[in-house]
This record gives C-alpha cells, structure tokens and sequence, in this order.
DNA sequence: GTAGGGTTAG
C-alpha cells in the first residue's frame, strides 16, 4: 500500500513551494526493518580510526550491510564535528544508491538528530526532504529531531508542514511529539498555536509544562510564565530543575525580587538539585532584580565558575553600569580562567564604551583579532560603539566600512555615535542611507529631537514612524512622553497613556511609569500623575521623586510631604534627588518652617550632605516667601561657593519683592561668575524697569547690545485638535490674529468690567503710557487664552504653556478671565503650574 | 527521541 502525503493540502501554503514534503512510498517500518546494530565502529575516537575500520568493512563486503552503517553513522554523530556529520550524511547517501531506502530509516533519524543538536537545523530540513524523496517514511521519533532542527532555523513553514505530517500520520499523540511542537510554536512566537497543542493533550509530562513555561518566558509573557508554573505546582505537580531555572528566568525578565524569591523557595521545598545552569539563572535573576549583593555572593560562592556564569555576571554589571566590576571579572577571566570567549568581548567592549576608555578599548579589539573573533557582525557592532564613544570617528567608519554584512545594528551603533560626538548631519545623512530602519534606529532619531529640546519635531517623526507601519515600544513611548511634557501637550499625553495601557506587550515597568508621571506633571494633570502612580507594581525612589515633583508643579507642598513619609514608611531610602524635588514642593508650597526642617533632616537622619542644588532650594524658599535676609545669610555660610544659580534664585526674588539693594548685589556677584548670561541681564533690567529705575534700565539694555546678549522672545503655546500653536509678543503675521484681534478687545472690556486694570510696571520699556497698555495687551499668554477661547467649546479648559515666568498683569488676568467666561485656565510656565479657576490661582498669588 | 543559563545599538 503506497501511502502519499501532502500537507500542502492539509495547510495553506504555496503550492509551488519546493519545501512541501511529500512522502511516496510505503513507511520503511513495514518493510522488515529491524533495530540496528551499532557495530564495531561504536569504539572509534576520531574520523582517522573510523576510515580505517570502513576500508577493512569494504573488503569484507560487509559495508552493505545495514548494521554496519548504522553503527559507522552513529559514531560520526557522537563525534559531532561538522566534518564527522557531513560524512554521515555521505554515508546514508551511498547506503541508499547501492541498497534502496529499505533499513534505513534509523540512519536518517541519527543524521537528522545530528545536525539539529549540533545547531544546522537547515540541513537537517533538508536531510528528511532526502529521506522523503528517497521513500522514507519518518516515524514518530523522527519529528523530535525535526522539529528541534526548524525551532533552531527559525524555518517557521517548515516546521508547520512538518505539523501537517504529523496530523496525517497519527502520530500526534505521543507525547514527545507534541512537546516538540510546543517548543516549535514557542520558539516561533505563535503562543497561540503552543497553547492550543498543550490544551489538547491528553497526557502531559513535567517536560510539557516545562515548554509551555519556557515558552512563554521567551516570548515576552514573562507573567504568564511565573502564573503557570505557580498553577502548576499548585496542581501538586512536582517541577524538576530545568522547569525552575524556566521560572527564574522569567523572574528576572518581570524583574520581580518578591516572586524570584518565591519561586526560589521550591528548590528547597522539592530538593532539587543546584547544577551550574542553575546557579547562572540564580545570579542573573539577582542581577536583573537589582540585588547585586546577593548576585555576588552566589557568584563568589561557586567553586566552578563556568563561561557562561562569568559572561552572566560581566553582562550584568555592565547593564547596570558598573562597567568596572565587569571589567574585574574580565582580568580574573584571563589570570585563571574560564577563557574569555566572543559573548565575554561583547560586554568587556561595552564596558569600554561605558567608561570611554579607548585603552582598554584597543587592547579588547587586540583580543579579538588574535583569537580571530573579528569577523562576528556584533563584535564589530560593538567595536563601533566603542569607538564612537571614544570620539573616534574614524575608526568606527573603517570598522563599518569593511564590514561585508552590515546589520541595522552596525548601522544604528554609528548614527547615535555621530549624535554624541555632535555630528548631528552626518547622522541624518546616515538614517536617510541605511536600507532598513528599524525601531531602534527612529527610537535615536526621536531621541535626538528630544536631546535637542526639538519637541515639535520628535513628535513629528514619530508620527511618520507610525505612517511608515513601525510600532512603537515602551523607549519610542519615554521619549515621546518626555516631549510631550515639555510641550504641555495634553491630548498627546492621554493618547500614550492609553496606547499602553491597551498593549499588551508593552511592560509599564519602573521607567516608562516614572516617565508617564513625570509627563502628566508636566502637563498639568497631577491627577493623571498619581493614578499611574497608584498603578505602578513597584516603585523606587525614582518613581517617588517623580510623583513629588508632581505635587511641587502644582504646588501642593502639604500632599508632596506626605508622599515623602508614605516612602520612608515603605522603606524606601530617599536619595539627594527626591530632596530636591521636596524643597522645591515645600519652596512654591511657601512652606519655610517645614523646608528647614526637611533641609536640616538630610544630614541629620539620612546622612545625606546638601549639595548646591539643595542651598539653592532654601534660598527659592527663602526668598518667595520675602525672608531676603535670612536667604542672604543662608547664602553667606554655605560650605561651598554659591553659584549662578544661586544668586539667580535670590535675584528672582528681589524682583518679586522690589528689593533693587540686595538685587544690585546678586546682579554683581552673577556679573562675576557669568557676564555673558543673558537671562540675568533681562531680570536686572526687569528689576530696574520696575522701580522705575529707566536710566539703569537703558544702561543694561545698552551693556546687553554690546555683549550682543538677546532677550529670547515671550512665547506661549496651546494645542487644539493635536494641532501646537505657536504665539510670540506682539507678533501680528500669525494668519489667526484675524480672528484674535477682536476678542482681545471683548476680553479687555469684560475683564475691566469686572474690575481688572493693566499693570504696567511690568512693561520694561520707557515708553508712553497708551503704548504701554497695547504692549501689555500683546503678552504671548493673551494671544494664546484668546486664540484659545474661541476654538474651544465651554467647558473646556484652556492650556497654555509659556516659556517665561508668567508676569504679574497676565497672572491677574488670567484670574479675571477664569471668572468672566467661566473657563478653567492652566499655564504652565517655566517655573510651574497655576490653575486659575473661578477667578482665583492655585498658586495662591505666590510664585 | 522532547524542555533550561550568558550576546552589541535606542
């Protein structure tokens, strides 16, 4: 009975597919076969003993003999070189020409085994095509080795042909068959497909939970792996080591310290043995979960240090920046072993880039060349990483240059290289060149936009990102929350939280949440803020920092207090950082009494010395709240020199207050550490202009002309329907300001109405009353509330993001404006956020 | 005969 199969019927593929295995002739089993002898070639060692057996065999006659081949084809598997398997393969094909298929079905399995554990999954595909085309039918020990030769290969469609055999045939119930299908489909990302092999099962063994567990912590579903396993042993299903090190590695994947623990726990509680492939999946579970000590320790501990564990620990350090303990490893690596191998050099050269020690670097890429590991595409990727790093450009190009299979890495490495060294053209020109951008390379570009404070244009090519069918993950998403806060752009904002919030693939781990906070803060929505935060599966001291800053964007130093004491309540160690943050809460809070007593704690309790910033908190503090002396004193005993921004604090507040002594003094000292700052000049002018000073004024105008110092123009921002609009002081080419000059003139009316009058001492030019008002009247802020009103509907609030400090006249009638339309009005200046609403700020006229 | 650890660029 001649059986013919082909899947290509069964499965939608090609039909002119030249992969569709076809089976054509009755299964070999069938034909009296029977189990072979592995022969006298069993006690071979090397190719050299093994030829001289065959050539004795040859003369015998025995050479077609099944037996005799089977054992000869055995033994080059066990040998495993590339060598001892290609001439296997010659083997079977001779046995097959001088005998026919019948017999040999076993030496096709050991080929095929062969060559997929040694890594060549494509030939041992194309060794079962032989085998069918010869008339071989496989059995069901063949499909293990198969199916493990397509997972290596990554060959997806034959792997589902192979399926549509195993369907065909009835032998889709063994078990071994269908863990390998398991750990096909796994390795394919198709966690559909594994599922649904695993589901229909009707035996399963602790190698079946063991795929289905792997798999998933391979794919991305690190969660769902943890669950299973739990659910599993639950099930009083007792799990044996490679399940655990499955577990644990998905552990380190949630970097997730509690449940790495947890799971560690069953080690014990089932005895199970700890094997060296353990304790790696132990130490970079640690690493990963941040708890270097204990990764150390278990690393420090082990008595045989394989590759593998060492390459974990380098890999890990250099991670987590901390190239230098990476680097530590590396020389104990080459003083007394294991040998540093290709994976060793990728973290020692990334370790290289990290502290941009070119030395280092060139002694690393000495390695390389005389172990001849150089013609490996990541080394080289990696060396020009390192290069760039190193500014040198040069090399990194002849590297590139002489690379004949450049990956989208190589070209990725030298675009963010050109970025950092500043060549910001060459690295566009590159991006333009490169055939295939992938995410990481518009990730750099996004970046780039953002490094460069060129928020407009990040979030446009993010946009053509998405129109070029590139998904974003969770960096293209920081970055663009980055943008997105410092433009203020609320609509934006909503729609990446909602994005993550919808993919399931996208992990809203510490950093992405701790950017998602830092954003809404930014955007004036604190609410937003805490409900990520509240959301949050852990939270570090970052996380804590940035919901903090929330609180001091909107001012409320009493909430950001709190937060602070619900963190040392949970533990965590408050860093210098998050001080900075608080005082800066406490400072726009104007809560003086609890900022020194929060200052003074640093040291006291936490053994954390202020720092500059921190000094530069207080005197904010201090001098919002008008204390200009003690701010002055505080100034004079600090432990180290005050600087620019220090005495601009104080300078700031002398404006606020009208001190034009103390300010002239801040001015001078500014003068001193920084005289071609151009800020400084347009606050003293301010201050000056304000007394009413307008000599002085003319004179710093006049020092400012010739210094060549500009005062960068006002402007203020609002989005309406994803669209950013853009309006500077008095600028009147803005096709809008048709529509914006007459409600200036409603709005004018109705808020003097309601008893607003200009206060033109904010107008720093010595010019005539009338002119005064219009000047006033054309406040960046005005245009923008104005442009704002009318394009959007009641109800709405009106956002407006301004790049100075907001001046005192459009503060007061932002308020008015909040009362007489009934409209909510946020601004958010360069110092913080006020919320007007009902014709009073939160800020509570204190800024 | 099936399952397990380390790998460069943003």
């Amino acid at each position: 009975m001649a059986t013919v199969i082909t899947p290509a019927s069964l499965i939608p593929v090609s039909s002119t597919s030249n992969l569709t295995f076809t089976i054509q002739h009755e299964p070999a089993s069938a034909a009296g076969y029977s189990l072979p002898r592995t022969g006298s070639f069993k006690n071979c060692k090397s190719m050299l003993e093994l030829k001289q057996l065959q050539s004795q065999i040859t003369k015998t006659g025995q050479d077609q003999d099944p037996s005799s081949i089977t054992g000869l084809i055995s033994s080059c598997i066990e040998m495993g070189t590339d060598v001892s398997l290609d001439y296997a393969r010659k083997a079977l094909e001779v046995f097959v020409e001088d005998n026919g298929p019948t017999g040999s079905l076993y030496m096709f399995n050991s080929v095929i085994r062969g060559y997929s554990s040694r890594g060549f999954g494509d030939r041992a595909i194309l060794v079962f095509k032989e085998m069918l085309c010869v008339g071989v039918c496989p059995d069901k020990y063949t499909f293990p080795f198969l199916l493990s030769g397509c997972t290596k290969a990554g060959a997806f469609r034959e792997g589902i042909q192979a399926h549509g055999v195993i369907a065909k045939m009835g032998v889709c119930r063994d078990v071994f068959v269908q863990n390998s299908l398991i750990h096909f489909y796994a390795e394919c990302g198709e966690i559909e497909h594994t599922r649904k092999v695993f589901d229909e099962m009707s035996e399963r063994n602790i190698v079946s939970w063991t795929s289905l567990i792997g798999g998933y912590a391979k794919r991305n579903s690190p969660k769902e792996a943890v669950t299973l396993f739990l659910e599993m042993v639950e099930m009083g299903i007792v799990p044996n080591p490679v399940t655990l090190v499955c577990a644990i590695s998905a552990c380190a994947k949630l970097q997730d310290l509690e449940l790495g623990k947890k799971v560690c726990a069953y080690i014990g509680e089932f005895g199970l043995e700890v094997n060296t492939v353990m304790t790696n999946a132990l130490v970079d579970m640690y690493m990963k979960c941040g708890d270097i000590d204990s990764a150390k320790r278990l690393f420090d501990e082990c008595t045989d240090k394989n590759l593998v564990l060492c390459n974990t620990m380098m890999s890990n350090y250099v991670r987590h920046g901390m190239p230098v303990e990476g680097l530590v490893v590396l020389d104990q690596m080459l003083q007394h072993g294991p040998r540093p191998d290709r994976v060793t050099m990728l973290s020692a050269i990334s370790a290289c880039s990290q502290t941009e020690d070119l030395l280092h670097g060139r002694s690393c890429h000495g390695y390389i060349l005389r172990n001849a590991l150089e013609h490996w595409d990541n080394i080289c990727n990696a060396l020009i990483d390192m290069y760039m790093k190193c500014d040198k450009p040069q090399a990194a190009c002849a590297l590139f240059n002489r690379m004949p299979n450049k990956t989208s890495v190589s070209w990725n490495s030298l675009i963010s290289g050109f970025f950092k060294c500043g060549d910001v053209e060459s690295a566009w020109q590159l991006f333009q060149e490169m055939p295939d951008a992938d995410l990481v390379s518009w990730n750099t570009m996004i970046g780039a936009l953002v490094q460069d404070s060129m928020f407009m244009e990040a979030i446009e090519l993010f946009r053509k990102m998405q129109n070029q069918g590139v998904e974003p993950d969770r960096v293209t998403l920081m970055e663009l929350a980055s943008a997105c806060g410092y433009l203020g752009a609320v609509e934006l904002a909503k729609w990446i939280y909602l994005y993550i919030q919808k993919k399931d693939d996208i992990q809203c781990d510490l950093r992405l949440g701790t950017a998602l906070i830092d954003m809404f803060a930014r955007c004036g929505d604190p609410h937003s803020a805490m409900q990520v935060f509240s959301h949050m599966a852990q939270r570090d001291v970052s996380a804590w920092t940035a919901a903090i800053g929330a609180m001091a964007m909107e001012g409320n130093g009493k909430q950001a207090i709190e937060l602070f004491n619900e963190m040392l309540h949970q533990g965590i160690k408050p860093d210098a950082v998050v001080f900075v943050n608080l005082l800066t809460a406490l400072s726009h809070g104007g809560l003086v009494e609890e900022g020194w007593e929060f200052f003074g704690s640093m040291d006291d309790s936490f053994g954390i010395k202020p720092k500059v910033v921190h000094y530069g908190c207080m005197v904010d503090l201090l001098g919002r709240a008008g204390l200009l002396a003690e701010a002055l004193n505080l100034i004079k005993h600090m432990p180290m020199e005050p600087n620019v921004v220090i005495w601009s604090s104080l300078l700031a507040a002398c404006r606020m207050h009208k001190n034009v002594d103390v300010a002239k003094y801040a001015a001078e000292k500014i003068a001193q550490l920084d005289p071609e700052r151009p800020g400084i000049h347009v606050l003293l002018s301010n201050i000056y202009a304000s007394a009413g000073q307008w000599n002085d004024v003319a004179k710093v105008r006049l020092q400012m002309k010739e210094q060549g110092v500009q005062k960068g123009p006002g402007s203020s921002s609002v989005q309406i329907d994803g669209e950013v609009y853009e309006f500077t002081s008095g600028a009147e080419t803005r096709p809008e300001m048709d529509r914006i000059e007459p409600m200036l003139v409603e709005m004018n009316c109705r808020v003097r109405e309601a008893g607003y009058s200009p206060n033109l001492t904010n107008v720093l030019l010595d010019v005539d009353e009338p002119e005064k008002e219009y000047l006033l009247s054309r406040h960046s802020e005005k245009l923008a509330i104005a442009f704002s009103l009318i394009n959007t509907g009641q109800g709405m609030p009106v956002r407006v993001v301004k790049n100075l400090r907001i001046c005192s006249d459009c503060h007061t009638f932002a308020k008015s404006v909040s009362k007489v339309y009934n409209r909510e009005i946020i601004i958010r200046d360069n110092n913080r956020f006020h919320f007007f609403r009902h014709g009073s700020c939160s800020c509570k006229d204190y800024w």
